[in-house]
DNA sequence: GTAGAATATATCCATATGGCTATATAGCTA
DNA sequence: TAGCTATATAGCCATATGGATATATTCTAC
């Protein structure tokens, strides 16, 4: 679906909305905790969570009185996915490495 | 610069320019080829390459009376090497793989 | 059940975005 | 130089986005 790449790079185009989702690398946090490093007040903070939710790229939990989030890695994943039909022009390598991949992925359906 | 990932992620955020891309990945194109597969008009396409180019995934040239459009693979790569952080969450064999191709550029850089 | 903590939702505002039509600019070709 | 082709720019409009403040909701603790 078109709609899911629309969504998740237009979530990843905001520099606070990156910055979440590499908090949320190192482990799940509450939204006090996510709010904390940014001057914005909570509910930017909500609005960008929700953002970042509905693309997908993280999922909400819920904790006695918090909703901690956590990632989602299948929406980096599609992305990523993506661009790796572009890959061939920046990396000279790519074909070989390619073929390297086919054999692995070989030996490891064993 | 964070202003740049802003600029790349927001680009290619639209379908349209997402399709663009796709479309110069065959080999450079002149603004009217990029246009013809959109019920859009020439302006919206002028304004759609402005975007694209300004985040640097493309660039202009000038030939004649035209000015054709190539892709500019460094910018797809900067957003490659930021959604790499993230490989780990998704790609279980990531970490094997890197070691690889520690190795493979070791052989190269001979 | 009342108070406090954590978070979400409702408005409201300013700016950005994506589309359109009309018009301007630049380079060929006669 | 005049006209044609290719493309860019200028306005204009509707909707989306990111921020703020005020208020609602949901738990927990007493």
């Amino acid at each position: 679906m078109d709609n899911k790449l629309d969504a998740i790079f237009s979530a990843l185009s905001d520099p606070t909305r990156r910055a979440i989702l590499g908090r949320l690398a190192n482990g799940k946090a509450t939204v006090a905790e996510l709010a904390d490093p940014f001057e914005l007040s909570q509910p930017a903070i909500s609005k960008h969570l929700k953002v970042l939710e509905q693309a997908g790229l993280i999922r909400s939990g819920r904790e006695a009185n918090s909703r901690p989030r956590v990632l989602e890695p299948a929406a980096l994943k599609t992305i990523a996915d993506w661009i790796a039909d572009y890959r061939r022009f920046w990396d000279q390598s790519f074909d070989r490495l390619d073929d390297y991949l086919s054999k692995v992925q070989g030996y490891e359906n064993d």
